[in-house]
DNA sequence: ATGAAAGCGCTAACAT
DNA sequence: ATGTTAGCGCTTTCAT
C-alpha cells in the first residue's frame, strides 16, 4: 500500500498541513521542520495521489491531444511539437487518435469532453460548419489546431494553408513551369486543409494568367504516401503533358516521387515538385523535396499557451484566430529559381 | 459547475446509489426508475467526475506509454500500435517522451511512476545491467518492449532483435554478398537493439563462414535518417570495397540509401541493403527497402494483455518473458534469392 | 509556523 | 430494487 500524507506526517511528528505546506513549497515552514518531513518522505518512497490531488483541486495538469493517427508522420511530428510545449509547462498529454472518418471524430469528440482532462487541443480533419455545433458545445477549454473554421466558435491556432500552398505554387510557376498537377483535393470541400490548399494553388495560377484546368486536379480522400502514388499513377493514365506537381502535403508528394521516377520522368527536369509540412524526410528523399514549412513548433507553443490562458481565465473572452508565418524551403525538386523572374516581367 | 451524482439524484428523485447502479450497468433497476435517471442524466448534461472515481476505486484506466521519441518513425508506429491495442480495452494512453539520454530516461522512470497511472508500457533505450536496480524499484505495474535484459525484473516483451538481425544478414549471404557493412553499431553495447542485432549480424557471418571484420562496423549513437547517412558516408571514406549493408533500423538504411545513390552505387546491384522495423516508408522508398518486420501489432497486443493482468493479479507472479515472430520481407533492394542456393551448397 | 476539520464526487458495504 | 453512509487522499479555510 502506498504511504500518505497521514503516514508521512505520523512519521514526522507533524500535521498532515505542514506536510503538505512542504510538498507544496509553501515558504514559511521551520527549516528543521522542512528536514524532519523531507526524510520522512524519503523513508517512505511518497509521492503524493494524483486522483485526489484533482478530485480536490479541480486540476490534473493533464491536456489531451485529439489527432487523426498517429501513423501519419506530419501528425506525430505535431504531437512531439506539442509534448514538448507542454511539458514546458508542467503538462501531460493523452492522445486520442480518431482514425479517419467523420463518425469516429464526432464521438471522440463528445466522449473524450469529460475525461479528466484539464483542456483539449483538437486538430480537426473531417469536420465542417454542419458541425460546428457539435464543436461549440464542447464545455472542456479547447483549442483547435490546423485548420480554418470561419468565425469558429473556439481558439484557433492554424498554419497559413492558402498563402502556403499559393506560395509553394509560385514555386513553380515562378520556374517557369505552366502545366501544374494539384495532388490530394477533397472535391466539393471549402474549409478543410485540403479545399483550402486548393484555393491557394488557384490563386497561384489567376496571379500568374495560368489556365485553372480540373483535369489537372487530383483527388485522394487520405493523405498516406500510397494516396500520392496512386493519384500520380491516376494522372499519368489520362496523358495529358505537364511539368509540375504540387502536393498538399509530403507524404503524398514522396508517394508521387516514385511513380514518377519509375514512369521515367526526370524529377526536377522534366517534373518540378513541391509538398507541404516540411516533415524530416523531405530532407533524404532522392532528390530532396522542396516544401512549406508550415511551423509546428510554433503551432503547439501558441496553441499550448492559448490553452492555458483558456483554463485559468474565469472570464470568457472572445475566441482567437492565431495564425502562424510559414516558410517556404527550396529544395532539389524544384529548380532555383532565377531571383528576378516574375511571370509578367 | 458541471453536476454531480447528487444533482442528477435529486432531480431523478432517487438516491445517488440508484444513479450510480444506473451508470455502471448494475443490472437490478426497475425500467421505469432507470428511464428517469437517464432523463436526469441527459438534462444535465452530467458526465461522471474520473479524479473522485479514481480516488475510490483506485483505477484510473490510463496506462503511460514511455518512448525516447515519437519523432521517430518507429516509435510514432509502436505508439499507434499500443494505443489501438489499449483502446480495445478501454484504456488511454499517456505518452511521455525522455529524448535520447540516459539521464532524462532514468528521472522519466522514477517520477512517472506516481502519475495518476495504472501501469506503465515502458520502451528502454539507453539502460543496462547498471540500472536494472531502477527498474525494479518501479512499484507500478510495468512491461518492457523491446529489448531483451536478460533475468529481467520485470514483465518483457520483446521483438526476436538477434535472430531477425541475422535473418537480414543472411538475406544478403544467401545473394552471394560477402563483404557486408553493418550500420548504427553501439560499441561495447551488450544488451540493447544494436548490441543485439551486431550480434545477429556476427551469428550470421559465422554461419556463411564468412569473415567478421571491425572495419565494416559502422557506428551510429542515434538511429535517425541523418545518422545512416552520416555513417555510410563515414565507411565510404574509408575506400574498402563493399557489397552489401544491414542497417539496424530502417531510418538508417533510407539515409544510408541516399547516400550511397549520390555515390554511385546501384542498390540493389553493387550494393544490397536491408533494413530493420518495417515502417510504412520503405512500401515506397526507391528501390522499395527489404527488412524484417518485428511485429509491432502483437508486441502491443501482448504487452496491454500481461499489463493487464498484472494490474488485476493481486498475487506476484515470475515475470514472463515473451518473444513474438518476426518476418522477413524482401523487397526490391536486396536481388531475389535463388530457392536453395546456401552458402555451403 | 503549525494544527483541526471540512469536503471535493464517487464507489461499495451494508441496510431494508 | 433502492437508500444510507463511510471513506479514498488531498487542499484549504480558519484557528491558534
Amino acid at each position: 500500500m502506498a504511504a500518505t500524507l497521514h503516514d508521512v506526517s505520523r512519521l514526522a511528528g507533524v500535521s498532515i498541513k505542514t506536510v503538505s505546506n512542504v510538498i507544496n513549497d509553501y515558504p514559511y515552514v521551520r527549516d528543521s521542520t522542512r528536514q524532519r518531513v523531507l526524510a520522512a518522505i524519503a523513508e517512505l518512497d511518497y509521492t503524493p495521489n494524483l486522483s485526489a490531488r484533482s478530485l480536490r483541486s479541480g486540476r490534473t495538469n493533464v491536456i489531451s491531444l485529439i489527432i487523426p493517427e498517429l501513423r501519419n508522420v506530419y501528425f506525430a511530428e505535431l504531437a512531439d511539437s506539442v509534448m514538448r510545449a507542454a511539458s514546458e509547462r508542467g503538462l501531460s498529454v493523452l492522445i486520442e487518435q480518431f482514425g479517419n472518418d467523420r463518425e469516429s471524430e464526432l464521438s471522440v469528440l463528445r466522449n473524450r469532453s469529460g475525461r479528466m482532462v484539464d483542456g483539449i487541443l483538437y486538430s480537426v480533419l473531417g469536420l465542417d460548419e454542419a458541425d460546428r455545433q457539435a464543436i461549440a458545445e464542447v464545455t472542456t477549454p479547447m483549442v483547435l489546431l490546423g485548420e480554418r473554421i470561419f468565425n469558429g466558435p473556439k481558439d484557433h491556432v492554424t498554419m497559413q494553408n492558402v498563402e502556403g500552398s499559393r506560395a509553394a505554387t509560385e514555386l513553380l510557376l515562378d520556374g517557369g513551369r505552366r502545366r501544374v498537377v494539384a495532388l490530394g483535393a477533397h472535391p466539393g470541400e471549402a474549409i478543410g486543409s485540403a479545399g483550402l490548399r486548393l484555393a491557394g494553388y488557384r490563386e497561384a495560377l489567376e496571379a500568374a494568367g495560368a489556365d485553372y484546368d480540373e483535369r489537372f486536379v487530383i483527388p485522394a480522400g487520405t493523405w498516406h504516401r500510397a494516396d500520392g502514388a496512386r493519384a500520380m499513377r491516376a494522372f499519368l493514365e489520362t496523358g495529358l503533358p505537364f511539368d509540375g506537381v504540387v502536393a498538399f502535403n509530403d507524404t503524398l508528394a514522396l508517394g508521387a516521387l516514385r511513380v514518377l521516377q519509375e514512369a521515367g520522368h526526370r524529377v526536377p527536369d522534366d517534373v518540378a515538385l513541391v509538398g507541404f509540412d516540411d516533415i524530416d524526410e523531405t530532407h533524404y528523399s532522392m532528390p530532396t523535396l522542396s516544401t512549406i514549412d508550415p511551423g509546428r513548433d510554433e503551432i503547439a507553443r501558441r496553441a499550448v499557451q492559448l490553452l492555458l490562458r483558456r483554463i485559468a481565465d474565469p472570464e470568457p473572452f472572445e475566441p482567437e484566430e492565431i495564425a502562424v508565418p510559414f516558410r517556404v524551403i527550396e529544395r532539389e525538386s524544384t529548380p532555383a529559381r532565377l531571383p528576378a523572374l516574375q511571370p509578367e516581367g
